[in-house]
RNA sequence: GGGCGGUUAGCUCAGCUGGGAGAGCAUUCGGUUUACACCCGAAAGGUCGCAGGUUCGAGCCCUGCACCGCCCACCA
């Protein structure tokens, strides 16, 4: 027997552990049956489970097992990802904590790398218990990380091999560098915020005019230290004559050519602009274009360098701002100061104010790979769901940057790269290989130096859908699961992964990594806030576990998953599913008490009770519903039309009708009885698996005697031949008409059925007297009692819906029709634009005379239906008070 | 500045191709019916942001406006 509620905590972990023994989780060995594949987005090593990635596996968890059910040899590929940055420094801050004096460069290289392999095997993938929490049935056995052998492999063969067609290259350009970790970071990598800060305006003496200056304005004043010129636009007449003569910078002293550019806009500042090539981007392109000196004026940390005057050296750039506002002020040449908002880069891991620096880097030709990834999914060879994110992707590929993908980090892939002494660079796979390269090319063999960089941490993902798959090996599963079936992602790393996946994989493997992108929501707080640690409103998924349940959390992101909203998480809505659950689980409950078996011979298609006819139909129905919901990437919708089968049809309705027959005395409607409720027991737990993994598989082990688990079960077919027009019409008709009833006896404050036990026990002979004076009656309890397969009247048959319609009878004279009737003939009477203004939802006879035939059609149908219902009630209820 | 999205019941949100305004929670009333109080029944609550337009008919389509949010690019 079982127990009144479900317990999570118990069912959980041990389902899951007999899940995982049993290889469900694994592809299978059904070569004929179409593949299904899904790659994870990989969590950081560092990661811990977060409402993002709790809503983002279940979403593939319900795909995955939906497609497992339907048959397919399903894949879903897991794995994780080495986080750079993130990952270096966790080890780094462990180092600190560690109380050691022992920092990453006193360990050096080795050390360190060693260290956080370390760390990696001790603490690293704890998410990935989450995720067995969670119940996301991965193919652990698949498990790959992207610093593994297999994905290294093909990080050096992609890197060698693009570097060979001349779409990865070394440049010497501004970069945004991160003071505080010292590397260099991707555009995409940098967040700007806005800030609080100043204007500054500069007087620049002009040279060889005694007390004439040129005005410049900056929010950055440190940086007038490596200022090689100063341009206005061409077209400006307050500085036309000084084009071609030189400012001399204060304090530096340097001369600065007055130069006309069109970047200087007359309207902005002063219409004059002091150019820093080294150290802004706008800048760099001036001086490029004027021919300007580059004069770099920061170290790795941002602190002056020699390059400026010696007193200005070794300088922290914010204490140098303080410094060169003051002597600026001292000198006279501060004209203004005005308070002036303005957008601020900053690193999004440190933290720190990005400085645009000057270095060599490797960069990836975007620009040429992004073409078959534009076209790719132009020709809807890739479809975004929602559709209206291809724009977004549309529009970054098309302006897309070169990729600075070197990082001068050392946890990450190094970069295969080796210089010799006088600078001559030899790309290989190998040392070796390079080596041979050199001795080829200087025609001895010579020592190379090793590229100490390593990659952005997304060059490798970008690999993640064929790296995984065995790439560059040809492995079975390759070429079977490539290309991958859907990526299920959210918007905030379009640009940063899914773009970079579509180009590798076009250029690598000639196809589409993934026939759709699913793009889903992010997760908010209960007040639409962005989730954040320093915000202090982070909802911790597993605690919600804790409290209600993984079925019921994965339930309640399913339900919210509406396309193209953030979702605002509210936990009463969690604890709402959770008490699905337990609906669930006592329907079920309520089957076994009432010994409903699954029967060998049942045949949902011939059955002769109307309720059973009807549940079966309404099952079709929901399976119907449901596929479509999953099929159209419509989670909530899915989930959706399965509580409601569930709940308001299958508990409120079938069980309730069911009750007479289950324990009446006709032995033929109570075994079609009992079977049809386990058969509709059982398609429910099939319905629900994908959503409600552990309960379902519970139930599914606790109802029947099994052969396999729920997981492997197949989906139900949708076999729209159950649906019975009349069975529906007939219960549709029923459930209205108790519903209605319900409520007028509700209104009138008549006491349950419950408390007139001469009604509901007796079926004695004043009842039944009462009853025959009123035919209409008579009839609806006709009805009622053949559809509840039980004889004639009473008994305790038809004792809820019984209790319903005889309750009314001692007040029915309460109600006063005739005063609904007057409301109707004034209503029938009037004009068409009369009628629209006493009720709107008659607005639609008016126009019956000119709407097109089949919506007059239907109009009319649904009104005589409504009419027809409208007046058997109100003649029952009619005769009930004449003869009261 | 460019782009995207939002504005529907007190709260959190559904509403897919234009045709009955919905759910969960909260509220109120009633309930000791042998599945379930994590329950059952009922009720109340909405000028669907504002103003126009198209249509027989608009929460949904079009135009404009207001407010909120996000993304991208930025003006020294």
């Amino acid at each position: 027997m079982l127990e009144k509620t479900f317990d999570p905590k118990e069912v959980e972990p041990r389902l899951y552990e007999a899940w995982e023994a049993s290889g469900a989780f694994k592809p299978g060995d059904h070569p004929d049956a179409d593949p299904f594949c899904i790659v994870i987005p990989p969590p950081n090593v560092t990661g811990s489970l977060h409402m993002g990635h709790a809503l983002n596996n279940t979403l593939q968890d319900i795909l995955v097992r939906y497609e497992r059910m339907r048959g397919k040899d399903v894949l879903w590929q897991t794995g994780m990802d080495h986080a750079g940055i993130a990952t270096q420094m966790v080890v780094e801050r462990q180092l600190e904590e560690d109380g050691g004096n022992m920092s990453r460069r006193d360990m050096g290289r080795e050390a360190f790398i060693e260290r956080a392999w370390q760390w990696k095997e001790e603490s690293g993938g704890t998410i990935f218990n989450q995720l067995r929490r969670l119940g996301a049935s991965c193919d652990w056995s698949r498990e790959r990380f992207t610093m593994d052998e297999g994905l290294s492999k093909a990080v050096l063969k992609v890197f060698v091999s693009l570097y060979r067609e001349g779409l990865i290259y070394k440049d010497k350009r501004l970069v945004n560098w991160d003071p505080k970790l010292q590397t260099a970071i991707s555009d995409l990598e940098v967040v700007s915020r806005e800030t609080a800060g100043h204007l500054w305006h500069f007087k620049y003496p002009i040279e060889g005019e005694e007390s004439r200056f040129i005005t410049v304005a900056t929010t950055r004043p440190e940086t007038m230290l490596g200022d090689t010129g100063v341009a206005v636009h061409p077209d400006d007449d307050r500085y036309k004559d000084l084009v071609g003569k030189h400012a001399v910078l204060p304090i530096v002293g340097r001369k600065l050519p007055i130069v006309a550019d069109d970047y200087a806009d007359p309207e902005q500042g002063t219409g004059a602009v002091k150019i820093t090539p080294a150290h802004d981007f706008n800048d760099f392109e001036v001086g490029r274009r004027q021919g300007l000196e580059m004069v770099n004026i920061f170290d790795a940390q941002a602190h002056t360098n020699e390059n400026v005057p010696e007193a200005w050296r070794g300088i922290e750039r914010f204490e140098a701002r303080k410094k060169v506002v003051a002597e600026m002020e001292r000198l006279g040449l501060l004209a203004a100061v005005e308070d002036h908002a303005h957008q601020v880069p900053y690193g999004d891991r440190s933290g720190d104010v990005v400085e645009p620096w000057l270095t060599d880097q490797w960069y990836v030709d975007a620009k040429t790979l992004a073409q078959p990834a534009l076209e790719a999914v132009r020709r809807g060879e890739t479809v975004f769901v929602p559709r209206n994110w291809e724009k977004t992707y549309f529009e970054w590929l098309e302006n897309i940057q070169p990729w600075c993908v070197s990082r001068q980090l050392w946890w990450g892939h190094q970069i295969p790269a080796w210089y010799a002494e006088d600078g001559e660079v030899f790309v290989a796979e190998t040392a070796e290989e390079a080596l041979a390269q050199a001795e080829k090319h200087f025609g001895r063999k010579v020592n190379l130096q090793r590229d100490e960089d390593v990659l952005d941490t997304w060059f490798s993902s970008a690999l993640w859908p064929f790296s995984t798959l065995g790439w560059p090996d040809e492995t079975p599963e390759l070429k079977r699961f490539y290309k991958t079936d859907v990526l299920v992602t959210g918007f905030d790393i379009i640009f940063f992964w899914v773009a970079r996946m579509m180009m590798m994989g076009l250029h690598f493997m000639n196809e589409v990594p993934f026939h759709t992108v699913y793009i889903h929501a992010l997760v908010r707080d209960e007040k639409g806030q962005k989730m954040s640690k320093s915000k202090g409103n982070i909802v911790n998924p597993l605690e919600l576990m804790d409290e209600f349940g993984a079925d019921a959390l994965r339930f309640t992101l399913a339900a919210m998953a509406a396309q193209g909203r953030d979702i605002k998480l509210a936990k009463s809505r969690i604890e709402g599913y959770r008490n699905f659950g337990t609906k669930l689980w006592n329907a079920t409950r309520f089957c076994e008490m009432n010994e409903c078996a699954i029967d060998a011979n049942f045949d949902p298609s011939k059955l002769e009770g109307t309720v059973n006819k009807w549940i079966v139909g309404e099952t079709a129905r929901a399976v119907a519903a449901v596929s479509a919901g999953v099929e159209g990437y419509r989670f909530n919708e899915a989930a959706g039309a399965a509580y409601r089968f569930v709940w308001n049809i299958f508990c409120d309705w079938f069980l309730e009708f069911s009750k007479p027959a289950l324990t009446g005395g006709d032995d033929k409607a109570k075994q079609e009885t009992r079977a049809t409720a386990a058969w509709v027991r059982d398609q429910a737990l099939r319905l629900l698996h994908p959503f409600m993994p552990f309960i379902t598989e519970e139930l599914w082990a606790r109802s029947e005697r099994r052969e396999n688990m729920l997981i492997v079960e197949s989906w139900p077919a949708p076999d729209v031949a159950l649906f019975d027009k009349a069975a529906h019409e007939e219960m549709e008709w029923v459930i209205e008409l108790i519903s209605e009833i319900r409520s007028v006896r509700s209104e009138m404050n008549v006491p349950a059925a419950s408390k007139v036990p001469l009604l509901i026990k007796g079926a004695d002979d004043a009842v039944r007297r009462r009853l025959e004076m009123h035919e209409s009656l008579i009839e609806v309890l006709a009805r009622v009692s053949s559809i509840t397969e039980t004889a004639a009247i009473p008994e305790k048959a038809v004792q809820i819906v019984l209790g319903d319609v005889l309750a009314i009878l001692p007040l029915a004279d309460v109600i006063d029709l005739d005063q609904e009737c007057v409301r109707l003939e004034k209503e029938l009477g009037k004009t068409q634009g009369e009628i629209k203004k006493i009720d709107g939802k008659l607005s639609n006879a008016q126009f019956l005379s000119k709407a097109p035939e089949h919506v007059i059609e239907e109009q009319r149908a649904r009104r005589s239906e409504a009419e027809a219902l409208a007046a058997k009630l109100e003649d029952a209820l009619n005769r009930l008070k004449g003869a009261a």
